[in-house]
DNA sequence: CCCTGTGAAGTCGTTCACAGCG
DNA sequence: CGCTGTGAACGACTTCACAGGG
């Protein structure tokens, strides 16, 4: 008989948007909202109800036929699915104008973030307090990183430091890095990295909106 | 015959794709190299190089079989794809931490983009100055996207704020918005949003590294 | 001979549509 | 009767493998 079905093996598609459910859910809630449809979750987290409802199917969840999910229930189980139950501990490495908007972003609590530390290799920063944390060296990350049992990094310097910075985050023994510098970072197999960048986003919205303006003037020519 | 082959209907992931090659063949043409093989531009681009062929062969483009591709060349005929011959003006609503962090930015010029104006609903920061930027209200909106031309907006505000930023934005005429508030936005069909979710990315590495950790002790019971 | 450009195959994700349960 | 959960159809993207040109 089935007693727990382990949620081994979520597609990566759907694991990107449970946090949008988690989101939405603790949203529905505060509002007081005890129960919801695949239908109204999906306008909640801004996706469609087909794939809400497959995707909470991979996670082996329950929800009540002719009624819909239980917010709390479901939330909570998100949330152990991805790790929640306790926050995450990051630390910061850049201390430069991104590096203490994340340090001082106060929407990380709610979301299971909490910041560890800010390093930076900048003797003039160092001591310096962002965001409410003392910026410590780069050559402390080591000792961070145990004592704190940090996995989760964030590279917020200039892209020629990037690599170098990657490097010493997993030397130090972190497995998960989110990269804000334009680089392609190269890292071990085991180590997860993803990649934001905030030019290559514009420069998306930037081809659609040249194509909404030229697409009337200009004309295929084939053949 | 065949005079020109409009880029039109290039496949999604291929736009994305685009901004990293561009990233890419900057910097081999700063270091002097005048070609490279599509195996090389994709350990620069950080992807593989069957699917760079591929993307490029959506460009129409020409490289030299046998040779590799012309970097100069197709670094131009990429930002002419993107429509990157001028930088596109940007404007960034929320002069909070993020958003003076984006608006010191100094890596957007070299990626075509470039900061209009930065505007604020809050009376205490109207008139500051943030990355070179007055500080302008969110009154004045309308006009700078009728003066600069500016199509592209930045939501860089607390969540509770966003969507009233999002409908003001389309109101005054912008069609393409990156959002950085952790919000579902509801827009017109014809905008175009891209969202960036930093608590987001941070979860889903958090799944993975929650996942290594627990996987050798978590077993599944099936049946 | 090497590297591009591309059909074909394979993989992954989404959407559809409905059976089944509360 | 409504909504979940899911097989099946569909579509998109990636990878393979090789024909073809310089």
């Amino acid at each position: 008989m089935t007693i727990l079905r382990s949620p081994a093996g979520i597609p990566d598609a759907t694991v990107a948007r449970l946090p949008l459910y988690l989101r939405a859910l603790d949203e529905l809630a505060e509002r007081g909202t005890d129960v919801c449809s695949s239908e109204h979750l999906a306008t909640a987290a801004g996706v469609n109800s087909a794939i809400v409802r497959k995707d909470l199917s991979h996670l082996g969840s329950y929800g009540t036929r002719g009624v819909g999910y239980d917010v709390r229930f479901l939330a909570g189980h998100i949330a152990a699915v991805v790790g929640q139950t306790q926050p995450w501990p990051v630390v910061i490495v850049g201390a430069g104008h991104l590096g203490s908007a994340l340090a001082a972003y106060q929407g990380f609590g709610a979301r299971g973030v909490k910041v560890a530390a800010v390093v930076d290799a900048d003797p003039e920063l160092i001591g310096t307090t962002v965001g409410g944390h003392e910026v410590l060296s780069i050559e402390d990350l080591p000792g961070i990183v145990e004592r704190d049992a940090v996995s989760l990094g964030i590279i917020a310097t200039p892209p020629a430091a990037a690599q170098s910075v990657a490097d010493a985050l997993v030397e130090a023994g972190i497995s998960s890095i989110l990269n804000f510098a334009p680089t392609a970072l190269r890292v071990p197999a085991e180590v997860d990295l993803r990649q934001v960048d905030v030019a290559a986003e514009l420069q998306i919205l930037g081809y659609h909106a040249h194509r909404r303006q030229a697409g009337s003037t200009e004309e295929a020519v084939i053949s």
